[in-house]
DNA sequence: TTGAAAGCGCTAACAG
DNA sequence: CTGTTAGCGCTTTCAA
């Protein structure tokens, strides 16, 4: 048997709709866009011929005609790592309510993906997108954002003057991160986390120094490992701290996908939490809580950033074209849980 | 200082190319579309000229003249599973490569919702979609699906005849998990799953009672309790399961995001698992490789889900509009870990 | 207030 | 092989 899926129907168009309610196109077309100039009788006509033809306007010609498009792009790392999905799930809520589409791409972190969708996004003419950048110095991708020559909000990026974004206090919150950790009496903390080509490792790092410096001690540089958010990362960089000698007291993961790994890792040497290893993970997660005992994290609120850079992006297509850029800061907070001891 | 965002700049259009190479649009088409009646010196002009003016072909005349977008909407409950992430990734992977984009909308499970975005997708002339849909009896769901007219391919909803399907198999997972539990001496073994108007709580259902019935053992129907996949559901069952008369000694979280409720629950009463209460997952995590003890979970492969799923609509989009409705199955795997163990 | 007509940028059918 | 032309479905002047 063979299915109807095609849709072998013909579309109904503004044609028909105008002949079957006697009036021109154009009529049908202000009707549509709520023009004030048309008369009560043939308003009313077009709305039921529109509703017994169950008329939907065409959004491709609408959109050719208008230059806009109505969807904006979101590109990600990966979709894969939970809070990511929460970030575009409130971004998303908003964009829709707004009425965006929103079409979606994950960049894995390679630059050379992230070309190839910022060309996509473009070609596509999207209104707007919402970004993270695999890399803020490379100069491709440097030129490739600011060629689309669109409305963008980076997430988590810096960007001092071109382009909106949101932006995660990482500094602060590894830095009180840090303290609590030598506070314990901890002096051998590891921070685990991406490349420093990226905002949030940039000020991770910096936050990390912060502290050390702050009661004049003067870090171990060993442990600090900079080199990628992927999930894998955690668990060989926490393999290889554990390792060397001497090892740390404490691990930091750095970054929203790494507690898994850092765990694993301290699972797989034998490690008890928090006897053998202080563990402090980042951003909140069923894990975190959930391990026994639960873990200390560095938490924000991830779907509020998605809120507030949907609606950035919503503001700058819709009203402010041309306002100056807006950066929009989040706090990041130490939760302390069970993870953490004053070390043996 | 005000920034540059906006896309001022004019658009290079084919007309532009056109005149640059000193040839008629026509023959930039036909350049453009690798038609091989072209005069290989024509051709180069034109292909130099598009290079010199970094022209692209505007998706959107494209799309508008050849009635298809290269669009593809995925539909899902939520974004917010990780694994429903993995299998959006997936699908998304295979559909880039085809050079389809995704155009991503989250149901929440609502049916309202649900229609709302079939509608917008069917609006902005996807070529096709990957969906879950929230029931598969609402009669209002039914229509629209139906009123959708492009291809579709169904993710783990059981609709035998229109629409091609990947279909995961609970019913023998499930099967599997309850047997583990009977052989280890369970009698009062609990399931809780969604609304059994979709076909993962119905088959995990039947599995269930399959594997009482290969024992001739009579469940007691108390412990089934299907309403709704949400993450809530898994705490607010497991409280109210253990507070009843007798408790159930095992509990099945038939549900991809039901886990961390469940355990959250299972703290929240002070139970040790496995000794006061045994627990089986649906679908891995890293919050079931984590736990101490690790969870047992009846386990499939949703990323490869997720490829199928958007090879079959690839396939049928290009070549098979016609072709017969195909469901591609794929096994459940019961991973047995510590969280299961004799009843007291 | 309304209708007619000119495109948006592109593809494809039709001539030559 | 190449140019010309007629639309795709819609919005928006420009006249009436």
């Amino acid at each position: 048997m063979k299915n109807r899926q095609g849709g072998s129907t013909a579309r109904i168009t503004i044609k028909h709709v105008a002949s079957k309610a006697g009036v021109s196109l154009g009529t049908v077309s202000r009707v549509l866009n709520g023009n004030k100039s048309v008369g009560d009788e043939l308003r009313i006509r077009v709305e039921r011929a529109i509703r017994e033809l169950e008329y939907h306007p065409d959004v491709l010609a609408q959109s050719m005609r208008r230059g806009a498009t109505r969807v904006v792009g979101v590109v990600i790392r990966s979709l894969m790592v939970p809070v990511l999905a929460g970030f575009v799930k409130a971004a998303q809520d908003v964009l829709h309510e707004a009425g965006y589409a929103v079409m979606l791409a994950g960049s894995e972190g390679r630059p050379e993906r992230e070309l190839e969708i910022l060309s996509v996004l473009s070609r596509r003419r999207m209104d707007g997108v919402i970004m993270t950048t695999a890399s803020e110095a490379d100069p491709m991708l440097l030129r490739a954002r600011q060629a689309l020559q669109m409305p963008a909000v980076l997430l988590d990026r810096h960007n001092p003057t071109e382009f909106d974004a949101v932006l995660v206090a990482h500094r602060e919150g590894i830095r009180r991160a840090v303290e609590h950790l030598l506070d314990l009496g901890h002096r051998r903390i590891a921070l685990i986390t991406g490349e420093e080509t990226t905002r949030p490792a940039v000020e991770r790092v910096r936050g990390y120094h912060d502290a050390y410096r702050a009661r004049g001690i003067t870090p171990d540089p060993r442990f600090i490992r900079t080199q990628s958010f992927g999930a894998d990362f955690g668990f060989v960089e926490t393999s290889s701290l554990m390792g060397q000698n001497p090892a740390p007291t404490a691990i930091i993961a750095g970054g929203i996908a790494m507690l898994p790994g850092v765990l694993r890792a301290a699972r797989a040497h034998s490690l008890r939490v928090p006897d053998d290893l202080s563990i402090i993970g980042s951003c909140d997660s069923d894990l975190a809580q959930m391990m026994t005992p639960p873990i200390t994290v560095v938490q924000w609120d991830y779907e509020k950033v998605g809120k507030v850079a949907a609606e950035l992006l919503v503001g700058r297509i819709e009203r402010e074209r041309d306002a100056a850029p807006r950066h929009v800061r989040f706090p990041a907070e130490l939760v302390i849980r069970g993870s953490c001891a004053a070390p043996r």
